[in-house]
RNA sequence: GCAGAUGUAGUUCAGUGGUAGAACACUACCUUGCCAAGGUAGCUAUGCGGGUCCGAUUCCCGUCAUCUGCUCCA
């Protein structure tokens, strides 16, 4: 397989009905994109498999969807109100940007910088002379508070008692919702309580195509156990994840763990570990974050709700709000890791071959239906109804068959189903497979139970 | 948000202060009968908004978007 550079890969996404961008008749909005007909099949693969592999086939695990507008008290309690605000402040000179505490902290250790407003840190800057580490000068602008929520209103009059918030995180609605879905399931520790849906958060620099985009979709599990018992629940699912990752067909060299430095964990982690894929040009970059989140969120969130978040243990009858383990993951990253992993240019003899080795279970077609010439149309349409009574499956007449294998290869369709002058007297079609470029001769009969096999998860 | 670069068919690229061109892709018809065949015809572009000019895709200003770097990243 030859080198491939990122920027080849997204212009396929667009070319081919994955990405487009979004609002683009209007030029665009930054860093928003929309899926087309194949990427919403992908992305939908995407979560069902993961749904399947964190909800349906685990044992201690169930699944839920909260809304994306939540009381905004949730978001006081969780600290998103007043520590996610960053104090950022401007070189005149040099025109860069710093984060006026992280300023003042590197040079002035002493400083208790975190019980500063931000007039005490602005004069504290120009009374201390504090320096621009990138140009050496002390010439600032006042600082400016970023807050990475969107807010919008509740109620029709923009009034400032009804903001709400869209949630940066889905993993609040679990938290706030540990009683109700523990109760109602009658669900004893350890227990996984799974959602996917969309985050916002007003990034300051988005970028890199999907991979950092400011509205989201994650995919997250909040775990909940016991803390200090026998099994190492942050191990064990650091394990599952990448082994999940595996299980789409990413190869192990482009895969790595990383611990996040003590320096580097978010207020209520104990420890962080990433899990990276090794992007194409762009290099290594975070898929994967498993968190231990501790007690801290549900603390939290019974302080400032004032209901108990304990958990009653039957066998001891002992009461303690249990940790949690939080592995989380951008349903989009993982969409770009797939692609990246599957897209291949071969060479061959006369030309370059695009192909897109997607696991058959994640390919938006599982099968395309050609008739070898425009008067078998009839036959085969015959076929692609009964196959897409089962599958989802797609037909193209147009063209020479050669041409319609090259695109199905470049969008990932494993299979391609031909039914040519013989099909009518023995009931058989070729199908062909896009990795090894072999065919075989079935019965259509056994077609729907063969293309299940091939393709399932 | 700052700095730099870029912006011409779907894609990759030409080109010009005086009616925009190719290749590939796509569509139709003919042909062909299992790995991008051929023929004919066709569709499609100067990101958006101003300004200068007789005339702007070209020069100027603004804006939007993308890329790179910085700041930042639950």
């Amino acid at each position: 397989m030859s080198k491939v550079e990122f920027e080849k890969i997204v212009t396929h996404l667009q070319t081919s009905g994955f990405i487009f961008q979004d609002s683009e008749i209007y030029g665009g909005l930054s860093n928003s994109w929309d899926y087309g007909p194949l990427g919403v099949e992908l992305l939908n693969n995407i979560k069902k498999l993961w749904w399947k592999k964190f909800v349906q086939e685990s044992p201690t695990n169930v699944g839920m969807d909260a809304a994306i507008l939540m009381n905004p008290r949730v978001w006081e309690a969780t600290g998103h109100v007043s520590t996610f605000n960053d104090p950022l402040i401007d070189c005149k000179e040099c025109k860069t940007r710093h984060r006026a505490d992280q300023l003042i902290e590197a040079q002035f250790p002493e400083a208790h910088v975190t019980a500063m407003s931000n007039e005490e840190m602005t004069k504290f800057i120009k009374e201390n002379n504090v320096k621009c580490p990138n140009c050496g000068k002390s010439n600032f602008t006042d600082i400016r508070q970023f807050n990475m929520m969107f807010k919008t209103h509740v109620g029709v009059t923009e009034d400032s008692k009804a903001v709400v918030y869209m949630r940066p995180e889905t993993a609040q609605g679990i938290f706030c919702n540990f009683k109700n879905v523990t109760r109602t399931m009658r669900k004893k520790l350890p227990v996984g309580i799974c959602q996917v849906g969309k985050s916002f958060r007003n990034e300051i620099t988005p970028g890199n195509f999907l991979f950092r985009t400011r509205e989201f979709e994650q995919m997250e599990m909040e775990f909940f156990c016991k803390p200090g018992t026998d099994l190492d629940w942050f191990a064990y699912w650091k394990k599952y994840c990448i082994d999940f990752v595996k299980s789409l067909g990413v190869k192990d060299v482009n895969l790595r763990y990383r611990d996040h430095d003590k320096e580097e964990l978010a207020f209520y982690s104990k420890a962080t570990t990433d899990i990276e894929y090794l992007f194409p040009t762009i290099g290594w970059g975070e898929v994967w974050g498993i968190a231990d989140r501790t007690d801290y969120d549900l603390k939290r969130h019974q302080e400032y709700s004032g209901q108990s978040l304990e958990y009653l243990d039957p066998e001891t009858n002992e009461k303690f709000i249990p940790y949690c383990i939080e592995p989380s993951l951008g349903a989009g990253r993982l969409l770009l890791v797939v692609v990246c992993e599957a897209y291949e240019e071969e060479e061959l003899e006369k030309e370059t071959r695009i192909v897109m080795h997607l696991h058959p279970a994640l390919a938006p077609y599982k099968a395309a239906v050609l008739p070898l010439s425009k008067q078998l149309n009839e036959k085969a349409r015959e076929v692609q109804a009964l196959l897409s009574k089962y599958l989802n499956v797609t037909y193209d007449e147009t063209a020479s068959i050669g041409k319609r294998y090259r695109r199905q290869d470049a969008i990932g369709t494993p299979f391609c189903v031909t039914v040519d002058f013989e099909t009518e007297n023995d009931g058989c079609v070729t199908v062909r497979d896009r990795d090894t470029m072999e065919q075989i001769r079935l019965p259509i009969s056994e077609l729907v139970k063969y293309l299940t096999e091939k393709t399932f998860y």
